[in-house]
DNA sequence: CGAACAGTTGAGACATGTCAATTAAAGTGG
DNA sequence: CCACTTTAATTGACATGTCTCAACTGTTCG
């Protein structure tokens, strides 16, 4: 498998020391690995056709550690992410200097395609656990020699998604009662963990009430506020960031 | 010109019939332009470069009058349109049935980048005022013959901007004071039009204050109070939807 | 001309922000 | 391993900004 990356595009755009031929003296370099096309393909759950499959390219890891950054606003582009494993955590610095939350990127997910217009990432991402990434170099997407396989067409499908997702977070927003809101994201985040072949009915939120709060536009102490009515309903039990769905009905029905 | 059409790759993937042998029963028919490629990168902006330009391509323009649907929420994918000429409206529409407005799409943007990655549009877009667009077709972006130019690079290239542009906006909603965010969304309207050509300190706003407020998630009654309150700042001067900008840098600053 | 719509402004209710105190958990360093 | 500090989370009391409801005006359109 590793005698493959050798004979790859990838490794004709940009050369770098074969695995295989590395001194152990470095971790990293031992510790790498490699995805193929048809794993990124799964974790984006890609429904669409492959017309042109080539699935010798293979796509280099990334290992962060919770806390670490992904990705830095300013940060020249050099290509997409897709995460493996793990949670983290999008956002934007403001004129003033605030910041705030975008998404919180997971499984599945797509990082970076706010780099591709000016070639410099726009947005700060951060891992909130231990995470695994994928990159899909800028070479293998827009290099002359992108010829053969349907990666362009992959990203451009990709990248769609990730509006639709922007734009239902940002809808979500129009939702005036902070209470609502918090039962909306928590509907949300249910039926990724689900997506991700997680318990939709039991899971640990990756995230901090400030980032949440950040996220849905109200201070920290209305979410908490709003998971403890949440509880006192019934709907669902809180424990810190341990959440349990007693109820999706009237967690999706709340408020109306 | 109107020859080229015949020739043209789009005609052969779609017939349709011939402007020039219709009848002239049909006014609408009449009344169709084309746009090549080059001018649809200069509306876009895009400042990349292009290694494989075939200009013998021909985009089909559609014209809309005030108050016409350009694409609905559900409507399968048929490509993605650029603004030519015009003001429009893009909304989600909630669970509840609550309309939100995601974004004013004007002269240069794109329309319909969310339904590629389901093969339908997930939003709807109405046009405030009079509208001329141009078309490309899905098949010109995806078809299997997709050999020999750039137009999925420049895809990729603009609907990386509408999240850059979708992100800014979402951001904004975290200013929590109304006036901030309205004299925020004063500044970017300025920069719009003046990106466009126009004036940055006198123009015409094409939407209604319900839109304005649906947009930053307050009532309409508090973007007119605020845009009062601006005008007796001596900010900015208001009559109904006409705006006229007297200190770009007090409304940049204001509330700080 | 009347009807419908867009916009402005006011008064009161109420949800959310702000400030503060408390507890629990997690990380830090001797 | 145990203080110690820091961070996350919860809850209460109060202030306030925004929503709601309402009246009124100007504009557009049939």
């Amino acid at each position: 498998m590793m005698s493959l990356q050798v004979e790859s595009s990838l490794s004709a755009a940009r050369w770098r020391p074969s695995p295989s031929l590395s001194q152990p003296t470095l971790k990293l370099e031992r510790d790498e690995r490699w995805s193929d096309f048809m794993e990124v393909l799964g974790l984006l759950r890609y429904e669409g056709q492959v017309t042109h499959l080539d699935n010798t390219r293979m796509f280099r890891r990334r290992r962060l550690k919770a806390g670490q950054s992904a990705l830095c606003a300013g940060q020249a582009f050099d290509g997409l992410y897709v995460v493996r494993l793990g949670a983290m955590k999008t956002s934007m610095v403001e004129l003033d200097g605030g910041e705030h939350v975008i998404a919180f990127p997971m499984k599945g997910d797509l990082l970076g395609s706010d780099g591709i217009c000016q070639g410099k990432y726009m947005s700060e991402v951060v891992a909130l656990t231990d995470c695994d990434l994928i990159k899909i170099p800028a070479e293998s997407l827009f290099a002359r020699e992108r010829s053969g396989n349907d990666l362009e067409l992959v990203a451009c499908w990709a990248i769609s998604r990730e509006i639709v997702r922007e734009q239902s977070t940002y809808a979500m927003t129009c939702l005036t009662k902070t209470d609502v809101r918090v039962a909306h994201f928590l509907t949300i985040q249910a039926r990724r963990f689900a997506a991700m072949g997680y318990s939709a009915s039991q899971f640990i939120l990756p995230m901090t009430r400030r980032d949440i709060g950040n996220y849905l536009n109200v201070t920290l102490e209305s979410v908490s506020r709003a998971f403890s009515a949440l509880g006192r309903a019934g709907i669902i039990g809180v424990n810190r960031r341990e959440i349990t769905i007693h109820s999706h009905e009237a967690l999706l029905n709340f408020g109306t």
